[in-house]
DNA sequence: ATAGGGTTAG
């Protein structure tokens, strides 16, 4: 065979894994095209008719075929190829180009295949990397046992380095584990070599014992030679200790720093959340001429998205036009797809957008951006196309698609996806499973959400905050508080998101005190209020109506943590004297506020005067509330209400005119349903059952008034059975959209109904209440975000909004 | 034929 015959075959080799690597975005298993493997095949022939196929001569050759098959898709050639020569030499190969592209099952097949008798000290390295590699810290160590124990090889410096590693990544390392190791190895004498002393401080990094930085450190220190390894490792080990004060003195320790060492800091900085130190670095890299490259550029832009920065993000993007020449393509692909972040997150979608079109590689990672994106700037419609778009999706796209529909209000899309999703057998992660839960929440589907809860137990994620969260918040919207209490119980990790919804479910179902009692045992557990902790006390407060303790909290959130109230603290505390009929008091809380009052407040205010029947002072909240802008429709109604109330005519003429002007309806109880929506009916207990049928006769009958009303034209009932939760009833406010109706069975006199949702004042539920406790024949409690009502004879007796 | 660090999406 003539040299210049195999030189061209070798590079025929190199030309087509460039090729595939072009191709190969989505890892870990890419698509070839068909083109690729033709190309691959004749590759394969011309070696066999070239008689090199296993040529002693030319050994590169067939590993090279081999490597090319395993990046493919067609993994019966490479077996076969490995029939030929089941030797040690083919096999470490096969074994380590299945590791990396993440077939871990291929490359143990591999390595299994070899008789023991024939497998080298080599291929035992392999196999530890490829278990190192997926994180399988015992595998690993149990091959590194194997090859102790062959009696006739010795482990080398590779296979230390690749053992180091694979524990290192362990889920527990005790700090005996790492001491044990590092005895092994000075034994063996590997300790001299900078990969495994590396590695030894890696690993000692990862134990998260104060000490064992101190013996990092202590090897760090002991070592002959350093390399910008040693020192990155050392930098990286700190900040995922979450130290950044510990890896900044040691990166200012680094002489003659490398490029690697500033980026890890910068992204340290970044992970940390600290991106105006982050800059800061940038800065100083620029000014002392440290070459900037695409790890730097990715970091900092990641910087300025997060931290708002958006004039640097595009000074930044300026810099990477001048240089942007030098990237490969490749390098250039996390660089915009940062730069996509920083201008979707700076809510400028469509600089955005044409980033992403003019993309030559794109990953899943761009569209996963430009899908979040779109879902962040609240252009659902958009995100849907893309999402439909996408060549290949991961488990993050399915999870942005369905979280961003619950976000949308589109809660039964989102369940609609997460069920496609599972037809088509792609696995949700952690995440998605909080989506499809909130959205159980939001719609009221206790049953839906329960089995959501079981699947979750039995993919293992009881350990993920999110998910637990999600269900915790379910139970609560669901009004299943005892399953909420459950789920906060037996968490593994509370969070103080965790604190605040089991605080905010206590508070919501009336049991005030109890939520007030599981606040002081999170202050008493160390864990710091926020503001949101404070909202939802001064909420549980308003619902159990205690003023003196609403007061309380609302002094010490000032005193105790520093915490400044805000517009909502202030509305809800004002909320809460009103229906204590301590409207005077409210009046005089305005004023001590350090801002002008919100329309929230002034809502507020007028709603405590209308309870209290001061029309004097009501009208002239209302006079305030005019001038602003209204939150929502329900504004209109209030206004229009009061100023009906107190006699003013002319002003509630002008509020109805305005409300025609802008589209609002007017008539109360009717305009909140949206034409062509769908009503949810919830039903205690079985829809089949004759009563239930008669209710939703009645609810028939309702709607046939409201079409006459021409408010819907086409209303339909949609009815969902659940579970009778002892003696809580609860009434579902779909959302705040759609109206709600309800249906009551065997409901002892005198039940509790809990109303879930903070509802327009308009009072969609109230209406809903009223026609079905004239229905049924009985009295209803209601025990509401706003107010308690009774309910008797289709009558209701505070009477205000009717 | 085998090893170790820094990048992006929620």
């Amino acid at each position: 065979m003539p040299p210049s015959a195999v030189a061209s075959l070798t590079h025929q080799c190199s030309l087509l894994l460039r090729r595939l690597a072009e191709r190969h975005s989505p890892a870990p298993a890419p698509t070839c095209p068909s083109s690729f493997l033709r190309a691959l095949r004749c590759l394969h022939a011309r070696l066999l008719t070239a008689n090199l196929l296993h040529a002693p001569s030319h050994p590169h050759l067939t590993l090279r075929l081999i490597h090319l098959y395993t990046l493919s898709p067609d993994l019966a050639t490479p077996a076969v190829l490995f029939r030929c020569d089941p030797g040690p030499v083919a096999a470490t190969s096969l074994v380590a180009a299945h590791a990396a592209t993440g077939r871990l099952r291929d490359a143990a097949a591999f390595f299994d295949a070899v008789p023991p008798a024939r497998r080298d000290t080599v291929l035992h390295n392999a196999m530890i990397s490829a278990f190192a590699r997926a994180s399988l810290a015992a595998p690993a160590v149990s091959v590194f046992r194997t090859l102790l124990g062959s009696g006739s090889l010795r482990p080398d410096d590779y296979s230390f380095t690749a053992l180091l590693s694979a524990v290192s990544q362990m889920h527990n390392l005790a700090a005996s584990h790492c001491t044990q190791l590092h005895c092994s190895v000075l034994k063996s004498g590997a300790a001299a070599v900078l990969s495994v002393s590396n590695a030894l401080i890696a690993l000692y990094m990862k134990c998260d014992t104060p000490e064992s930085s101190w013996d990092a450190r202590k090897v760090l220190d002991e070592m002959p030679d350093k390399d910008d390894l040693t020192w990155t490792t050392m930098v990286v080990g700190y900040v995922r200790r979450g130290d950044v004060n510990a890896a900044r003195s040691v990166f200012e320790e680094v002489d003659g720093k490398f490029d690697v060492v500033w980026n890890a800091m910068i992204s340290g900085y970044v992970q940390s959340g600290m991106c105006a130190d982050a800059f800061e670095l940038f800065r100083r890299m620029v000014s002392e001429k440290v070459p900037l490259d695409e790890f730097t550029f990715t970091s900092i832009l990641s910087a300025c998205a997060n931290a708002g920065f958006f004039v640097h993000g595009k000074s930044v993007h300026g810099q990477i036009i001048r240089l942007q020449t030098n990237f490969v393509p490749e390098a250039a692909l996390p660089v915009n797809n940062a730069l996509v972040t920083l201008y979707s997150k700076g809510g400028k979608i469509v600089v955005a957008k044409r980033i992403f079109d003019t993309m030559k590689p794109k990953d899943v990672v761009s569209w996963n951006t430009i899908l979040s994106g779109y879902i962040d700037s609240g252009c659902l419609d958009k995100a849907v196309e893309v999402f439909k778009a996408m060549p290949y999706k991961n488990d993050l796209s399915w999870m942005v698609m369905v979280s961003g529909y619950v976000h949308g209000g589109l809660s039964e899309d989102a369940l609609k996806l997460f069920n496609h999703m599972r037809a088509e057998d792609v696995k949700p992660c952690d995440y998605t499973y909080a989506g499809a839960i909130a959205a159980c929440g939001e719609l009221g589907a206790l049953k839906h959400g329960k089995q959501l809860h079981a699947h979750l137990v039995q993919c293992g994620f009881e350990a993920s905050n999110s998910a637990e969260n999600a269900l915790l918040t379910m139970y609560a919207k669901c009004g299943a508080v005892k399953d909420a209490r459950l789920v906060f119980l037996v968490m593994p990790n509370v969070d103080s998101v965790s604190w605040n919804a089991m605080i905010s479910a206590l508070g919501q179902h009336g049991y005030g005190r109890e939520a007030l009692e599981l606040f002081d045992q999170m202050v008493a557990e160390g864990i710091a209020p926020d503001r949101i902790s404070f909202l939802t006390i001064l909420t549980a407060c308003n619902h159990a109506g205690l003023v003196h303790e609403g007061f309380h909290y609302f002094e010490s959130m000032k005193r105790d943590f520093g915490i400044s109230p805000g517009e909502n603290h202030y509305a809800r505390l004002i909320d809460l004297l009103g229906r204590a009929g301590r409207i005077g008091e409210a009046r005089d809380l305005i004023k001590t506020m350090p801002f002008e009052p919100t329309p929230s407040i002034w809502e507020a205010i007028l709603s405590g005067c209308r309870t209290n029947g001061d029309m004097e002072f009501g009208a002239y909240a209302a006079d305030q509330l005019f001038r602003m802008i209204p939150q929502h429709d329900g504004t209109y109604i209030l206004l229009s209400n009061t100023y009906s109330a107190a006699g003013r005519w002319a002003d509630a003429a002008r509020v109805r005119k305005l409300m025609r002007d802008r589209g609002v309806k007017k008539e109360p109880g009717c305009s909140w349903i949206e034409v062509g929506s769908k009503i949810h009916v919830f039903l205690v207990g079985d829809t089949k059952h004759p009563e239930a049928q008669e209710v939703y006769r009645f609810l028939e009958v309702i709607g046939a008034r409201m079409r006459k009303l021409g408010y819907v034209p086409d209303i339909k009932f949609v009815l969902h059975d659940m579970e009778p939760h002892e003696k809580e009833y609860v009434l579902f406010a779909h959302s705040e959209k759609l109206a709600v109706g309800f249906g009551l069975l065997k409901l002892p006199p005198g039940a509790t109904v809990t109303v879930l949702k903070n509802l327009r004042i308009c009072g969609d539920c109230h209406t809903a209440m009223m026609f079905m406790s004239k229905a049924v024949g009985r009295e209803i409690v209601v025990r509401d975000v706003r107010r308690f009502h009774h309910f008797k004879d289709g009558e209701c007796s505070c009477g205000n909004y009717w």
